[in-house]
RNA sequence: CGGGGAGUAGCGCAGUCUGGUAGCGCAUCUGGUUUGGGACCAGAGGGUCGCAGGUUCGAAUCCUGUCUCCCCGACCA
């Protein structure tokens, strides 16, 4: 067939190609109930594969894992007035406790209760809460806490991964003595997200703070990484919230310095969500489906035998067997190799079709032919279907890692290539109009870096071509320019974009 | 929440205008022939037509309500 797998394909549909490729690789479906998603063993499988990564990290930089309530009294969540302000309009309420069969035999609701609770949109408000009866010395100081969870926003607009009423994450909550200490919490939560993005996911990303526009509702400081997509829109990948001393007074964080006298605590916030699984599909995949990055994937290897009749069949499955066993005591990043051997009953081709489209890294066929020569047919899903190529089974066998680290840093590279390309400078308010688009066409366009000024918020022209600023990219440099939306003088460029 | 579109077998759809008791393709199962890139032939199974009311002798079809999904807005940690 010289068709795609996947239809349409990204040039002609990005949107409809991104729901086909979750669906061809059988990663999530949606659920009878509005904007939740059923997440299915082969993208639960992805989401096991980060959080593994992800709580090591966790715990390499000294956190612990707890567990907090789903459920919010609805009090808590008028503690601090932004953050009221940002969740409200997306807040699951539960105001009765008990069901009771109606006159028509149906269900409704009984049992009010005397305060309504709500379905956690972020935690911030109930740890702090328990917090503030934690907290009492310096000695208490820091605490350094993360919980793996799922939270519920009631968004207008759902998309498997990017956006789901429903999703799991995990937030991180830490208290600190100083607001020094608070802020280098923030930025090495930032730093292990994008280490993760790149090393992990193979997607490139940009660290960068918010604009005060864009920042956490009740943060100081919001930092984030993004991420350019394949159609160039941006995705915010991961976020690291510095919130001062805001929660802290809420909350009622206090604890007794060393001098005896009663301070305000500092707070931190930060989080990565079921989203990553959206921005490794986007980052990566082709026409064929997902292509996933061989630290991530759930099967690195899948073997895939090939006979006529039951002599080969003995034969191949012999061979099969023993070379599984080689590969599985090989270890890529400090990890066995995971091999799964396809022996289901069906013809060669269908399989190695759901492979590709499932994103496994390494397909190798192995028949008699191969069998013969001592070698091994592999194909690398970074590489185009029918680019195959044959290795000496034990060249195979030990260069398993190099091979999947290629892989890796192939499929980075191509990601970082298209961000490069797509990002540019841009110096007057004209040529933003035209990166964008223009007026009404919609156009991706890319990353702009333009002087910006905070007068320049809620800009007309930023809403027209439905453009944000992303963040303050730490790594930009400082340079004295003028503001293109004001005119007024800036110092640094902020990258604006078009994004999930 | 506003505008538009759609819900009929696991998936994709026809049938709805003009009411008469449900069909096609793919998938599934069985048998056979096949097998190094998405096989072919023959047969079989599978649907209270999203849900709830109403009109009618009779509703997938007409009317009302409701839920869900998709697209466009608004909204979007």
């Amino acid at each position: 067939m010289s068709q795609t797998a996947i239809q349409p394909t990204r040039a002609q549909n990005y949107p409809e190609w991104y729901q086909e490729v979750i669906k061809a690789a059988d990663m999530a479906e949606n659920s009878p109930v509005r904007g939740c998603m059923v997440i299915k063993p082969w993208g639960y499988a992805i989401w096991e594969n980060m959080q593994k990564v992800l709580d090591r990290k966790f715990k390499e930089t000294g956190h612990t894992n707890a567990y907090f309530p789903l459920l919010i009294p609805l009090s808590f969540m008028e503690q601090e007035a932004k953050h009221v302000e940002g969740f409200a309009k997306e807040c699951a309420v539960v105001t009765h406790h008990r069901l009771k069969a109606g006159p028509d035999g149906k269900l409704i609701p009984d049992g009010k209760l005397e305060e309504p609770l709500i379905i956690r949109p972020t935690s911030e408000t109930i740890i702090g809460h328990m917090y503030a009866k934690w907290v009492k010395s310096y000695r208490d100081l820091p605490v350094l806490m993360n919980q793996w969870c799922n939270v519920m926003r009631w968004e207008m607009r759902t998309r498997l991964f990017l956006r789901t009423a429903e999703f799991l994450w995990q937030e991180g909550h830490t208290v600190h003595a100083t607001a020094k200490e608070a802020q280098e919490e923030t930025l090495q939560m930032l730093q292990v997200y994008a280490d993760f993005a790149e090393n992990y996911m193979a997607m490139p990303v940009i660290k960068g703070m918010k604009t005060p526009d864009e920042r956490f509702p009740g943060a100081v400081d919001t930092y984030s990484i993004e991420a350019m997509m394949q159609d160039k829109k941006a995705l915010q990948a991961g976020t690291s919230h510095f919130l001062g001393q805001n929660f802290a007074k809420s909350s009622g964080i206090k604890f007794l310095n060393a001098e005896g006298k009663e301070e305000i605590a500092w707070t931190t916030s930060w989080g990565v969500s079921t989203r990553l699984i959206g921005g490794l599909i986007m980052s990566h995949s082709d026409d064929d489906g997902l292509i996933l990055p061989p630290k991530l994937a759930p099967i690195q290897v899948v073997l895939l035998p090939i006979f006529r009749n039951e002599e080969e069949k003995s034969q191949v499955l012999n061979f099969v067997d023993s070379l599984a066993k080689d590969l599985r005591a090989q270890k890529f990043d400090g990890e066995a190799i995971s091999v799964k051997v396809d022996l289901r009953d069906l013809r060669g081709g269908e399989k190695a079709w759901q492979y590709i489209k499932q994103g496994v890294p390494l397909r190798v066929e192995i028949g008699p032919r191969d069998i013969a020569k001592n070698e091994v047919f592999v194909g690398r899903r970074d590489k185009a279907v029918k680019d195959k190529s044959s290795f000496a089974r034990a060249a195979f066998v030990e260069n398993i890692g190099n091979i999947l680290q290629e892989i890796h840093q192939n499929i980075y590279a191509r990601a970082k290539a298209n961000m490069k390309a797509n990002t540019k400078e841009i110096n007057s308010l004209s040529e933003f109009t035209e990166f964008f688009g223009g007026s009404e066409e919609s156009q991706a366009g890319g990353f702009a870096m333009a002087h910006w000024n905070e007068a320049a918020i809620g800009h007309e022209i930023l809403g027209k071509l439905k453009v944000t600023p992303r963040c303050l990219p730490l790594e930009g440099k400082t340079e004295n320019g003028i503001c293109i939306f004001t005119g007024k003088p800036s110092t640094k460029r902020v990258i604006f974009a078009k994004s999930y």
